[in-house]
DNA sequence: AAATAAAACTGATCTATATCATATTTATTA
DNA sequence: TAATAAATATGATATAGATCAGTTTTATTT
């Protein structure tokens, strides 16, 4: 009955597809050569909405989010843990502009890998254009199951979805400690923070999670998927 | 002040962008041995959501809406004018399945081109991969727009976007015959039939637009432009 | 041309969720 | 350890926009 695979306002995309393996040894040197590894503390812009995009970045450790600059509030398009890329969209012709902006989570470790050389390759290496052409769709598919959640479900389903997706895609566990505030929740969910903790403590109340801090322990997980599959 | 690009409900980029100028004359040959040539009748489906992609679809005449399938409701991704490309994102490694339905809004024309001499060539011929991930990207562009505005504006600014939408990048003109009913508008803009109809009505008490039946002019441009941007 | 169906329109009501105001708890700094 | 700031929590109120229940107009079929 229901249909494939929109049903959730997750942000991750849990393929272990990589574009690089498509790359030779030599392609591989050249974007080693090619690259610069920078340290960023949490909080802080990775890339921002609408400047020179020289570079397209690797996220190799930590947590961030990507999102549309916007008046008066932010769009979370989506969370990216490790091992992601950020800025392929700005692969155009001509103008090289970050489509958004992306910040740090926590203390991350990021590779920049030069726009221009990234381009090269694809041009030279057709079997990475093609893995790269995978990695845009997966992408694709994962902002248009946020779409419809975002503007389908309701608060309850939206908040079940995201701390789902957090337990199953981010975490790899039931328990785990969020580093992300109420606030960055509801930018998430796209609602408001008093609503977040409003669901939130109905959650608590029926017996579905467990809260203490930081730490966040979903216990009846059958429920809380049928909130974020009926909205 | 405001930001890149984002501010747009719009469903249609109007680049002239074609991958297929990168191919070859044989190359084009191929396709031209694979393809096949249907026509749909207005509001027939071109394809469906979850249905094996066995072909990319190329909208040669006519107009379509791009939809995710929802329960209770579905929401429209992009309206394609003819020139555009319907079902790119269904090139996966593994499973060719739609990831959107597609319908058509009046009569079409449409040609299918088997998706795996579609894939062959994108293995093959990187600058047309390339292109191919220009396209791509363009309509992540665009669906990110859409995204921010249908979550964002509330309904006269997302109305208005829609209006200069049609008049601008699919009619190249401030007055057109509306193939869509106010209900289509209503789908599009992500508010219900009435609220259209009352929206509508406030553009017109307002002198920003004139309609008589199917017909729409947009006469205050600039007014239509700034409600669409304050939302 | 009459009958029927589908859009378009209008007003009244309802509701989900934001906003505001304030309190309490937790974290950070001095 | 006190002082300050930030995050979390809670109740009261406001509102944008949906839903419902009709009426009128336009389109389609017989």
């Amino acid at each position: 009955m229901h249909n494939t695979g929109y049903t959730n306002t997750c942000t991750v995309y849990n393929s272990k597809l990589s574009c690089f393996e498509a790359l030779t040894k030599s392609e591989l040197e050249v974007i080693e050569k090619n690259k610069v590894v920078v340290n960023y503390r949490k909080g802080e812009n990775i890339c921002k909405q609408g400047s020179f995009a020289s570079h397209i970045i690797f996220l190799r450790e930590g947590l961030a989010k990507v999102y549309l600059e916007g008046n008066p509030k932010n769009l979370i398009l989506k969370i990216t843990p490790a091992g992601n890329l950020i800025g392929l969209p700005s692969i155009y012709d001509g103008n090289n502009i970050f489509l958004y902006s992306a910040a740090t989570y926590i203390n991350s470790v990021v590779e920049l890998i030069d726009i221009n050389v990234f381009k090269q390759l694809i041009k030279e290496n057709p079997k990475f254009a093609y893995r790269v052409i995978n990695v845009l769709n997966e992408n694709t598919v994962q902002i248009y199951g946020r779409f419809y959640c975002l503007t389908n479900k309701q608060l309850h389903g939206r908040l079940a979805d995201i701390l789902l997706c957090l337990a199953q895609r981010i975490f790899y566990d039931m328990e785990f400690d969020l580093p992300l505030s109420r606030n960055d929740l509801a930018e998430l969910t796209g609602m408001s923070t008093e609503s977040v903790i409003r669901v939130m403590k109905d959650f608590k109340d029926d017996g579905l999670i467990e809260t203490s801090g930081k730490a966040i322990k979903i216990i009846n997980f059958e429920m809380m998927n049928r909130i974020s599959e009926v909205g």
